[in-house]
Parts: structure tokens; sequence; C-alpha cells
RNA sequence: GGAGAGAUGGCAGAGUGGCCGAAUGCGGCAGCUUGCUAAGCUGUUGAGUCGUUUAGACGGCUCCGAGGGUUCAAAUCCCUCUCUCUCCGCCA
């Protein structure tokens, strides 16, 4: 969400944000049109209120003979109030639904575009594997090797499940805790966090209204099942004003995840990389609203992600992602996608946005500035640490021998046991 | 799931229809005072939002868990919901 005073001096802004988000521009005039339309209406509740309120409060000292013909006055105006209330209560919806539309401002750096494949390379780390022999896909490989059963998990549960066996369930757990580690090292606070929750909290970090497609709902109980843990653990400071000294708040989370992929019929349908249900290490931070602090947050953020996929010895690229496939609250997106041979492609794997006060407006999650004043709404971000099996399929099929095997990168054996390589 | 109690400002806690945005205490802030490890005294101190204003200020409206209702008037009366606590049941 935006500052609503803010968009009205800044409207232009907006509504190029639209334009080169690819999203409705309409939203903007339609916002800014029941937004000075319900000022007004308030303006004269506000006035009828004050005058109702003087009146009635002399009300109780007066004559009973003058007492009647106030009383009848009264109510009059009362009706009237009453009319007006209403009035004010409908266009004050209308104005937060089309408020809750409008797009965040891209970073002047981020590349104009329509969809994915305009994405501006940043980086690429690491060597794609040259293989002098019949390279399999990980689901071949997982096949032979007995430790991925897909044909199972549909049984079970539908189309886009799985069954992680032996060795595939440990190197899961492997290269989770790894990425654990590797976080709670860096200073980061690791939560537990419930992944069932209320609507408040997809809405506040911008899932909803738009994405309930793509959301497990429990219905029942007015629930929804994350996507992802950057929901829960975004959320948590809800309605609450921090001190400044608790700033920033650096967390991370693993949690299962659980997507519909609605609208995705026929697009990955082989293998692990897009299922309904996986297991994610999440990275939130919450700053001080600081565009400067915040991109800066942003790219430590990136290098803790890429600096755990280089410890696994995996090749990767960086891209910024462009307008058309930002959210609209994202100020910047960069995702790291790494290199998976059977799709002869870079994968997506990672995904690190900030977001500016878009959140946390949403939340109303802010904080009390240095030497105190007037509180803020705080800054957000979020990165992918690593994400489950979608990393298997790199680790799989890039550490893939001509033997059949797969060596552990060295890094993960210790949470193996010790074992080198799956599959001898 | 059953029974009961409760939800008020940073905290504690009063307030059962107009004099209540709310006593009092603690805490915070400002000042004074004194000096033997700190205290005393005085004053001040809720939030949000809109508008006027050069500043500082001033004014309107809203907020006593949330939503509805009664009333000219609600922290106070009625209804619904949420949450917390105690007891019982169930349970990984």
């Amino acid at each position: 969400m935006l500052d609503s005073r803010w968009v009205r001096e800044n409207a232009d802004v907006v509504r190029d944000a639209a334009v080169r988000k690819r999203l409705d521009v309409g939203v903007v005039d339609s916002f800014l049109e029941r937004d000075q339309l319900h000022r007004d209406v308030l303006l004269r509740v506000e006035n009828l209120r004050a005058d109702l309120k003087t009146s009635s409060k002399k009300l109780g000292k007066l004559e009973p003979e003058e007492r009647e013909i106030a009383l009848a006055a009264q109510r009059a105006s009362k009706a009237e109030l009453k009319e007006l209330e209403k009035e004010e209560q409908g266009l004050r919806a209308e104005v937060r639904s089309f408020a809750m539309l409008l797009p965040q401002p891209p970073a002047d750096d981020v590349p104009d575009g329509k969809d994915d494949l305009e994405n501006a390379e940043v980086a690429i780390v690491g060597k794609v594997p040259e293989f002098d022999f019949e390279a399999l896909s990980h689901y071949d490989l997982g096949e032979k090797l007995g430790i991925i059963d897909i044909k199972r998990g549909v049984k079970l549960s539908g189309s886009r499940n799985y069954l992680l066996l032996g060795d595939a369930a440990r190197l899961e757990r492997a290269a989770l805790q790894f990425a654990l580690d590797h976080m709670i090292q860096r200073g980061f606070e690791m939560v537990s966090v419930p992944t069932l929750v209320k609507r408040e909290c997809m809405e506040g970090t911008g899932y909803f209204p738009g994405g309930e497609e793509q959301a497990y709902l429990a219905e029942r109980d007015d629930l929804a099942l994350v996507g992802t843990s950057e929901v829960p653990l975004t959320s948590i400071h809800s309605g609450e004003t921090l001190d400044f000294d608790k700033l920033p708040l650096r967390r991370v989370a693993l949690s299962p995840c659980y997507r519909r992929e609605a609208g995705t019929y026929g697009k990955d349908t082989k293998g692990l990389y897009r299922v309904h249900q996986f297991w994610k290490v999440e990275q939130v931070v919450l700053g001080p609203a600081d565009d400067a602090w915040s991109l800066e947050e942003h790219k430590a953020m990136l290098k803790h992600s890429t600096d755990l996929m280089e410890a696994m010895e995996l090749p990767f690229r960086v891209v910024n992602v462009c307008t058309g496939d930002l959210g609209q609250g994202q100020v910047q997106k960069w995702d790291i996608e790494t290199w998976m041979p059977s799709r002869n492609a870079y994968g997506e794997t990672h995904s690190a946005s900030r977001f500016h006060d878009f959140q946390t407006r949403r939340l109303n999650l802010r904080y009390r500035p240095e030497g105190g004043g007037k509180p803020q709404f705080c800054h957000s971000l979020n990165n992918t640490v690593i994400a489950s099996p979608r990393v298997l399929i790199a680790l799989l099929e890039n550490h893939q021998q001509a033997d059949g095997t797969v060596r552990i990168p060295e890094v993960l054996r210790p949470y193996m046991g010790g074992q080198e390589v799956i599959g001898d």
C-alpha cells in the first residue's frame, strides 16, 4: 500500500509505475476520484457530528419544556448524520480496495520489460559442467538410484507431488540444515513459524487480493496455507511500534510451503521443478525507512544466498527482474537462477525482493525513530536461502558422475554422516 | 469440547449514562535542590487523522479488545465475535 497523501501529490509517478509494471493504470484515477469524494463526505460528517455533540451537551441542563423542542431537532439531524455516515463508510471501503491495487514504483535501475524473458543478467558465477558421458535428468537419476518416487507421490496426493527416499531425503535435510546454519552464523535469528495463517497476513504481505488462486485455503477456519514463510515472518510484528534499537530485525525460518500452481497446466510437468509442497529456508529483514539502507541490505541478503550456492559448488546467474515480471509491491527483485542440465538452462531457485514500506503499511508495522518522534513504517525485505526439492535438481544433476553416482559437495557431507557419494 | 473470570493510556489500576480522553500510582521528560553513592520537591506527559499556521501553536473528528445496537448523549446499558486467564475433558 502507498501513502494516500503521497499518491495525491505524485499521481504521475504512480501512473508511470503501473505502466512500467504492466498493471492496470485505471486504478490510479479511480482511486483519486473516490478518495476526493470520500474526503468531502468525511468533512461533512465530521462537521455535523461536531454540531450534534455540542448541542447534545447543552441538552442535559435544559428545562423540560425547552428540552422537548431541542430533542426533536436533535433527532432530525441524527437521522441525517446516519445517512451521511453510511455513505462515508461505503466510500471508505471503495477507496481502500483501490488503494490495495496501487503499484509500488520500481527502482530506477529496474529494466523495462514485459516478462521474465526480458530480465537482465547481472552476474554469472561458476562453470556450467560439461559431461563426457550421457548426463541424466534428476528424475531419471532419482528413479535409477531409487531415491525419488514421483509415481507414488501422485498416487497419494495427485499431480505435482512426490516422495524422496533414503539419500534424497537425507540430502534434502542436509541442505536445509546447512542453509540454516549458514544464516545463523551470519547473525540471523532462527524462528519457527505457523504456516496456516489468517487472511490479514496474506493481505499484509501483498499476496491477497490477487493471489487467492495460488493459495490452499482452509475455508472452514478462514485460514490459508502459506506459499512461503515470508508471510508469517514479515507479519510477526504487525500492528506494533518497534523500538529503534531493535532494528534491523534479521530472521530466518525453515518451513513447508504450499502452492496450488493454478494456471500452470502443462508447464514443467516433469520432475521436481514445480511441485505443490516444498521446503524453504527464507530470510526476512525489517529495518528503518531508509532507501539507501534498504538497498545495501538487499545486496547483503543476495550475497548470503549466492555464497551458499557457491559453497555447494553450483553454477548460477543473477538476474535483475524487469518491470513486467515484478510484483505489485516490489521495488526491485533479483532472482538467482541455478544451472539445471536437464533443462539446459538456468532455472529460478531464489528470489530476493525489497519493498520499502509497501508491506509494512498494510501490516501497520512501525518503529519509533532514533531520539523519538512520530512512528515510521519499517522497510521490509526477503530472500530465499534455499528451496527444496528445487535445489536437489541442481545438486543431483550438476554433481552426477560417469558411473551413475552423485558426488555430495563437501560442505554437506558433515550433515550426511561423512558420506561422500550417493549410489555406490 | 464443557464451566467460570476478564480485556481501560508505556505499565499497574480506578471509573455503571452527560462534570471522562479518562482519577491515582509507577515509569518517561523538564526544572529546582542537595551532594557520600542516591534521594527529595515542583511541573509536565496517550495515540491517530484532517484542517489553519512562517515558527511555535491552534481547532475539528476518531480511539477505553473488535463489530453492531439502545439513547439527544455510552468506557459505562444490550447483542455478537475475538483474545487472555482459571478449572474440567481430550491430545502430539
